[in-house]
RNA sequence: GGCGCUUUCGUCUAGCGGCUAGGACACAUGCCUCUCACGCAUGGAACACGGGUUCGAUUCCCGUAGGCGCUACCA
């Protein structure tokens, strides 16, 4: 079987958006298949009518989309191993079920749920199993024609799968190595509902695994505690031979607190757990995603094949292609990772920042709309345009790329307010204003703005001619002041840069403002 | 409770018997400077504990403790 195309898949249930853990899992799997050579397989496992939920098919093939990660065939991709939907695949569990039915490796049993709860209230840690099967209504217990009837009359019966107690089982793990469980600890799985004539996860997963030629699963750690009913029943099939190579992957924990990082966190830990916004079609709730909070997918990407993968050096940021090559389950960290969101946005900064300051246009221009500030007839689209590229070279720099620290073009508001909109207040208790705004300050501008305003040449040079030397002659230095006046704190580019952007009436005008208000 | 997985700086991790235990994020300090940043430099910060094995354990084995997962007619 090494020999054997690799073939991996990712498996979700439509039951809600993909999580974070999800995305890392089915990331794996692409670097796996791609470095391989192989394919993936995109499989949509709603063996359970009750949790569906519309959209969330489609919210997934799109985040993966966006993510970058391509899957070769399944739901929507094609391929020669359909349906790739299990509620479509019917028949053929059916079949399979029968199968394990007619060589008494499976049974079925008509206790209902009522029933089962009440065991479960009657005998400590019940389980059901070798030893408790007998004492329930099954097929072991009841007649033959018993059963005949019971089925023709309509009840509702599941099948189970009859493990033989008393056995290591082995499971052969790339990450963990041999991991054993005794089978008397396992319980006889329901393994097929009559009710809506559907298979639960395990046999699903494993007919589908078979007959779809998987050659390796990598799935999450939560997993692991079945393995061992996984690779029963890849025997009781006589599959054992090809039964796939497991890995099971660590899982992906809160940033404070315990627990793994679920769905249900949603936003409340302060980050998204979802690649994209979610619009919760029953209850209305809108979750925050990745995308729309300014990611890039390059950085969600890089940022998470490396929450629980290490190739070894000291690269961390790394391209799909790199990754592809790099990737190595073998080296995959056997332990949980904490969610470390504040290194999410040192990873988006580092995209942020390889980006043509071009390419950071349309999301600021978005950022300035909701803040509105519009382009006017007197403002023509493309000196619009220009003054961007330059608010956006102030804050990524020429040659200097990193010079602010901007995770998210989102953050750009903030740093450069103050080009598009005049100071309205000030703050008088602020450290910087205290420190250079005093008694005679207000004075001092008034003379300043004096000089300003007989500048003909109002650019960098311009300005520079005329004010060093009267800086020099009056042992004044006005820049901070003026920061103040143009800017209202102690932050912003070179002030005669400044200046020269807002132009010279702007200037006086806010000097004038500044004046009358601070005093 | 049972079973399994796991344990290196606050976080992500490198390490695969002998290292001043390395890097990144975050944090702190200094330099630069018309401000804020950037940049540069520096700094604090970890092998859970107890037994073995060995000339020698962060590394291998066994316990203990902690963390995580599973324990459904959910995946």
């Amino acid at each position: 079987m090494n020999d054997k195309k690799v073939r991996v898949r990712f498996a979700p249930s439509p039951t809600g958006p993909l999580h974070i853990g999800g995305v890392r899992t089915a990331l794996y799997n692409y670097l796996f298949a791609r470095q391989h050579g192989g394919e993936l397989i995109f499989r949509i496992e709603d063996t359970d009518s009750n949790r569906f939920v519309p959209g969330a098919e489609e919210y997934i093939i799109e985040a993966f989309r966006w993510l970058g990660i391509q899957f070769d065939e399944g739901v929507s991709f094609g391929g020669n191993y359909g349906p790739y939907r299990q509620s479509e695949r019917r028949d053929i569990y059916r079949r399979y079920v029968t199968q394990l039915l007619d060589a008494g490796k499976a049974y079925i049993a008509f206790d209902t749920p009522e029933e089962l709860d009440a065991k479960r209230q009657e005998i400590e840690n019940f389980q059901y199993d070798a030893r408790t099967r007998g004492l329930m209504r099954n097929s072991l217990t009841l007649p033959a024609d018993e059963v005949q009837r019971l089925i023709e009359a309509g009840h509702q019966y599941v099948v189970r799968f009859k493990i033989e107690p008393g056995e290591d089982v082995h499971v052969d793990d790339i990450i963990r190595g041999d991991v054993v469980i005794n089978s008397s600890i396992l319980d006889d799985k329901v393994l097929y509902k009559s009710a809506d004539q559907l298979p639960t996860y395990h046999l699903a997963n494993i007919v589908d695994d078979h007959l779809m030629e998987v050659t390796h699963v990598i799935r999450g750690e939560e997993w692991l505690p079945s393995a061992p009913l996984h690779v029963l029943l890849y025997r009781a099939f006589g599959w054992a031979d090809t039964m796939p190579r497991f890995a099971h992957l660590p899982l992906l924990l809160k940033p404070v607190g315990n627990g793994k990082l679920s769905k249900r966190d949603g936003d409340k830990l302060g980050f998204p757990v979802f690649p994209l916004e979610w619009h919760d079609p029953k209850s209305g709730e809108v979750s925050s995603g990745y995308r729309e909070r300014g990611y890039l997918p390059q950085a969600v990407v890089n940022f998470l094949a490396l929450l629980g993968w290490n190739p070894g050096g000291e690269q961390e940021l790394m391209s799909m292609d790199e990754m592809i090559r790099l990737f190595d389950l073998s080296k995959c960290s056997k332990n949980g990772a904490k969610f470390d969101y504040v290194k999410a946005a040192w990873f988006n900064h580092q995209y942020l920042l390889q980006q043509p300051d071009e390419a950071w246009v349309p999301e600021f221009d978005k950022l300035l709309r909701s803040q509105g500030i519009v382009s006017t007839p007197e403002k023509e689209a493309e000196v619009v345009r220009m003054m961007k590229l330059k608010v956006i070279e102030y804050t990524d720099g020429e040659g200097n790329k990193k010079k602010r620290n901007i995770s998210f073009i989102s953050d750009l508001w903030p740093l450069t307010r103050f080009f598009f909109v005049a100071p309205d207040s000030f703050n008088r208790e602020d450290k910087f204003v205290r420190k250079n705004w005093q008694e005679t300050t207000a004075d001092e501008m008034r003379r300043f703005a004096d000089v300003l305003h007989d500048i003909d040449d109002f650019s960098v040079e311009g300005q520079k001619a005329v004010i060093d030397p009267w800086a020099e002659q009056n042992g004044i230095r006005p820049w901070n002041a003026w920061r103040i006046c143009l800017v209202g704190a102690g932050q912003g580019p070179d002030m005669y840069e400044l200046a020269a952007f807002l132009g010279k009436e702007e200037t006086l005008r806010r000097m004038q403002f500044a004046i009358d208000t601070l005093g």
